[in-house]
DNA sequence: GAGTGGTCTAGACCACTAG
DNA sequence: TAGTGGTCTAGACCACTCC
């Protein structure tokens, strides 16, 4: 563990512990440096995961500060795996089961080329899964990846979770996704699955994700019951 | 204009007008930092500026890549005031109209309260805005603000733009939102101003947005018709 | 092993806030 | 004017990649 991480952590069990009175600054940068035994440029570094993260907020000349609601807003993390960021009570009790309805490999149409930056001659896992949420009809979700990217999937990892296969077993870490969120009325397979009627509206998210290396791996369509959760979004600005 | 903006700029226009090849790394930051007669840790910076938004990823021991679809990616961003990241084509040609369908002052409930970070006894503003793009019915918008955090608010600002009033006239900064996205059935409003049936679904984001010292200024919650654009989310990690 | 990005230091000066 | 965060330097060592 790098020492700025270690020590934005520590920083941050204080803050989320109320060890610092919140209606007062931090102590200040160069405390702070002299308490941990560093340079101020790592508190610098620290300091700055706490405030990408949305706990605190710093004012030149003046200091820096918890933010008033810190506690909830840490708890708004969204991954991908889970980045429909479920309402919070959804995400606590909720168990995700998976019934695969497709698994096929394939060659790419134009667009999904363009998506996945691959060529034509470059073949696709094309999965369409359809997920319960406590054995309540959840979402569709169509996901096409190419296959030289993400090799060996089976349909056993299909009924768990493809992110972790990801990260676990392939080594691989995302870097994030481009979504694109919309309502749409629903479609014959929503209404076979989400067991909706016609004037229930679905929830659409169509996302490419990328690794960290800048490949893009996944590219998908998933489609919400519209009274199963909500889409969370954390939209910060952060300081360099 | 600070060092390492100022170098980030450069590099920016350089990928942008591809007079780096992208097949290969950027120079090494020790040459860069020559280059522009700055220390390595100032490239850092400004690199890192350019890996947030997407344009550039860095491997250790390997080098800093230009992402393949850098163009595409630098495009993405999305401000409050159009937080809807309404699809490029809209953005580009679109003129948006307001019709004010209430404009109230009174006090807070305990909900309202609590998102606001403010006391019951703070009055707020109350006002439903209907809003057409292109003179067509685009959404229905339902906000709360703080008086006394956005004072003066006249019936000729919600015409144009609250946001431009709240950073031009007011001089102050947004720091970002916390939203919440999710599908509904129309409700009469709904019919009655975005001229939908009961079939046609709506989008809803609820938000929460801040200014940059960390006050909540506007609680909101806006209807969008289901076929008026989808919502843009870039969702990328960033390295410290 | 050579080259590259990641982290860290100690110290300096500047920009801004607030009393 | 004193105190605080923001930027910047020059140099060091480590971690990782790739040959």
């Amino acid at each position: 563990m790098v020492k700025y991480k270690s020590i934005a952590e520590q920083i941050r069990n204080r803050i989320i512990n109320k060890e610092y009175d919140a209606s007062k600054p931090l102590p200040d940068q160069e405390k702070l440096a002299k308490e941990f035994g560093t340079s101020r440029v790592t508190i610098i570094k620290a300091l700055n995961l706490l405030s990408i993260e949305g706990l605190i907020y710093s004012k030149q000349g003046s200091g820096t500060y918890i933010r008033k609601n810190a506690l909830q807003m840490s708890k708004l993390d969204s991954r991908a795996d889970e980045y429909v960021g479920v309402t919070e009570q959804i995400k606590g009790n909720g168990k995700i089961s998976s019934v695969i309805i497709a698994f096929n490999v394939r060659f790419p149409n134009e667009d999904e080329c363009e998506k996945l930056m691959i060529t034509k001659s470059q073949p696709i896992y094309d999965i369409v899964r359809f997920r319960l949420l406590n054995e309540e009809p959840f979402l569709i979700e169509h996901t096409i990846m190419p296959v030289h990217v993400i090799p060996n999937i089976t349909e056993e990892i299909l009924q768990k979770s493809i992110y972790q296969y990801i990260k676990n077993d392939l080594g691989l870490t995302m870097l994030g996704a481009n979504r694109r969120i919309r309502a749409d009325q629903p479609d014959e397979l929503d209404q076979q699955y989400l067991k909706c009627t016609e004037r229930d509206p679905v929830l659409e998210v169509i996302q490419v994700v990328y690794l960290d290396n800048g490949v893009p791996f996944e590219y998908s369509r998933t489609r919400h019951r519209y009274d199963m959760g909500d889409i969370l979004v954390v939209d910060m600005k952060y300081k360099n």
